[in-house]
DNA sequence: GTCTATATTGTGATAGAC
DNA sequence: GTCTATCACAATATAGAC
């Protein structure tokens, strides 16, 4: 599929996210939508009524694709800590994808929670299988006793928050060298499992 | 100190803190700021030139209260263990008395990361040090291998994400419940603790 | 120092030709 | 469908009285 041969909604639905995603929607504005579309202001409006209405249309596959699918992977058959590593692996892999999605959807979220409610039951997450799930693997001894909520929590963090923070970890802690901080991200994927893995393994029974 | 002893400049500081850490720098506006500290817009002008000029003084100061000391903590002569719990408890007791810290600062930096540069050298954060004492107890058999930054970052990423994604988790799994998930968050300066404490544990040798 | 006006620029949105 | 030109208003910033 080449880029030419897009029709214009596309074009501009690539160009917005882009543009989005890079200034946030207070920070974007219609023109650079339109420069980095190659065409101009007046077709943004002809396509999607409002700036509003063009956010919307490219934050809900943004939301989605941010949203991790943890109940899918955890719910396979597989063991539970192969799970946890394969969920972390392509978690990770799509962030490095989108480097710019964790800050994104989370400042938009806070700086306006409501439209959390409006696309959630798109995304089809369902809190208490997942808790059953592991419920189910600390009762057969397979992990340490923990709040399903927090283990989601946790493994988000540990995956997102790299991403985030990007700019304030990559000065801090890598002297700014972008090279550095891409392998500590690529690194991660099995760093993650690892630390996680480590902290749900139960105590051996001597 | 009564908010009535303040001058007008800690007043403007005040009220624009409020306003910058709600809406960010591109959705805040100045008259907002001026009604939130209870004078006009030409005042703000005068007592800080700009826009930008006001950010940067409330900046500098969020950045550094953002920034965790995790120097300081970590090279007190207390047990490993120990100063990770008493840097979590202080970190996140920090953030529940500033929640929106970490999605403010998280996307100020990601739309403007020269920043970071610029406000560094007052901090003095210093990675070596930390990760030779890191090292020092991976020595000594204290803690399991791992690479000091890594242990950096997933200790400040358990502690600040459930703060920067507070609208996400609430909404999807804690039913939107305000007063249920300040009590998750509180729980955290223990549950972080256990977590990295079992991660870090090193394996019982036979 | 603090205010009321006003200047000036930026930006989302529309009108209308092609 | 796509463009140029323009409107209408919002927002930063300044002038000048008090």
């Amino acid at each position: 599929m080449d880029e030419n041969e897009k029709n214009t909604e596309e074009i501009i639905l690539d160009a917005a996210k882009k543009v989005f995603l890079r200034r946030g929607f207070d920070g974007a504005r219609m023109q650079e939508i339109a420069d980095e579309a190659g065409i101009n202001k007046a077709l943004l409006h002809y396509y999607f009524r409002s700036k509003e209405k063009l956010f919307d249309a490219i934050f809900i596959t943004a939301f989605s694709q941010f949203l991790p699918h943890v109940s899918e992977t955890l719910l396979s058959d597989k063991p539970f800590f192969e799970k946890i590593q394969i969920f972390v692996e392509h978690y990770v892999q799509m962030l490095l994808e989108n480097p710019h999605l964790p800050v994104f959807i989370l400042n938009e979220l806070s700086r306006n929670p409501e439209r959390v409610v409006n696309f959630f039951k798109l995304a089809g997450v369902s809190p208490e299988v997942l808790g059953k799930e592991i419920q189910k693997n600390v009762k057969a001894g397979i992990i340490r006793p923990i709040d399903p909520r927090s283990l989601v929590v946790n493994l988000i963090s540990l995956c997102a928050f790299p991403f985030a923070g990007k700019p304030l970890i990559k000065a801090a802690l890598f002297d700014n060298n972008e090279e550095l901080y891409q392998q500590f991200l690529i690194k991660r994927k099995t760093e993650v499992t690892i630390f996680i893995t480590n902290a749900l393994k139960p105590e051996k029974t001597l």
